[in-house]
DNA sequence: GTTTTAATGGAACTCTGGTCCCGATAAGAA
DNA sequence: TTCTTATCGGGACCAGAGTTCCATTAAAAC
């Protein structure tokens, strides 16, 4: 027996698509307004103007809803900085992490997809996803440091790049301390010096 | 007008007492079997053997009772190392908590608290109570340090903890790696890095 | 022991998230 | 353009989470 194509993969095209956009959009404002634990599929096809039944049936559940948002987003790609100077580019990366994780509208928003990825393993799939792409955008910065001989030539380039977010988002989920732009320098700069003494 | 006195501080002792065990217990079962999503209040009564009308009454809601438990996590204290060397002690941390995190029922218990903390203002102010107490405990080790001279005078001892932590949960929530005994040493040399540094 | 009343728990009830059915609409093929 | 059928959406329906009511139990004070 072959599976059953799921809904909306045979005919993608115009309404489809627009449902789909629709839907995306709505959930991006729940999640950011009032949190994962708010995202009820009913009150998404208000919002979004489309039947009930719909998003239940392409969806289902509210884990693959940000799952799909989620991989919706890592579409959308942000360049990297290019100073040519790898401190100068962390600090700028880092600076970038805490002015996204302290934006009203965003940083409920991540908050809110992590939320879902520790509910839903399919969201949860979808978020790794996610924070590779982000990673591998600015692993370039580490890759030309190394080739500018600024650090080790065994540094790996995603764990740098890690390791100036992990401690932001450790600030942001598990500690609550604020995340202003002196906590970015630090970690900039915790990275940079691990990369520096080799452990990376 | 005085407040209403929250259900269970008039009488804490015999029946409340042997109540609130019994329905922390089952929350902490629930929480680590089934995630954060799947925490009625409802099967939390029938778990632990007590009315439903109680659990309802005393916690309200799943993300006050994840709270509660949490407070109640944080009594239960672990002892720190003192190899009388930093490196041993931040390894022996970030071992432990990696340890703890890949741990069946406890890594799926702090996910599902992570997961509690971002859907409810209460259990977030719990967690960020529950990760001071954790940091505070291990900050001794960082303070002998600079006592010792191991590491900069003006290092922050809490800060360094959390460096180690970071890139650990940083694996286990956003980007899904692996976590093994490597990137336990990589997670607290970093941090020793940076601390040496003077970053921290 | 006796008294007071805080706290428990069973049962009936409400309300709403999620399912199911089926006719209407429009994407894609010819 | 016409035809086929994937996809949409309204409305009835259902299950179970959360509420309310009140009789029962037992903690704490005396």
């Amino acid at each position: 027996m072959t599976a059953a194509p799921p809904p909306g993969a045979a005919r993608p095209g115009g309404r489809t698509a627009r449902v789909r956009e629709a839907v995306l959009r709505a959930a991006g404002d729940v999640l950011a307004e009032q949190g994962f634990e708010a995202l009820d599929l009913a009150e998404i096809a208000r919002v979004a103007g489309v039947g009930k039944t719909t998003v239940y049936r392409r969806w289902g559940t509210s884990g693959a809803l940000a799952a799909d948002l989620l991989d919706d987003m890592a579409q959308g790609s942000l360049a990297r900085s290019r100073n040519g100077n790898v401190e100068q580019d962390l600090r700028d990366n880092a600076r970038l992490v805490v002015r996204t994780l302290t934006d009203p509208r965003q940083g409920r928003l991540f908050k809110a997809l992590i939320a879902a990825s520790l509910c839903d393993e399919e969201a949860a799939r979808a978020l790794h996803r996610f924070y590779a792409v982000r990673i591998e955008e600015w692993a370039g910065c580490v890759a030309d440091a190394v080739e500018r001989g600024e650090l080790p030539a065994g540094a790996d380039a995603r764990r740098v790049i890690a390791a100036v977010s992990a401690p932001l988002y450790y600030a942001l989920l598990n500690t609550g301390e604020a995340l202003d732009t002196a906590a970015a320098d630090r970690a900039a700069d915790g990275a940079l010096a691990a990369a520096r003494a080799g452990v990376l």
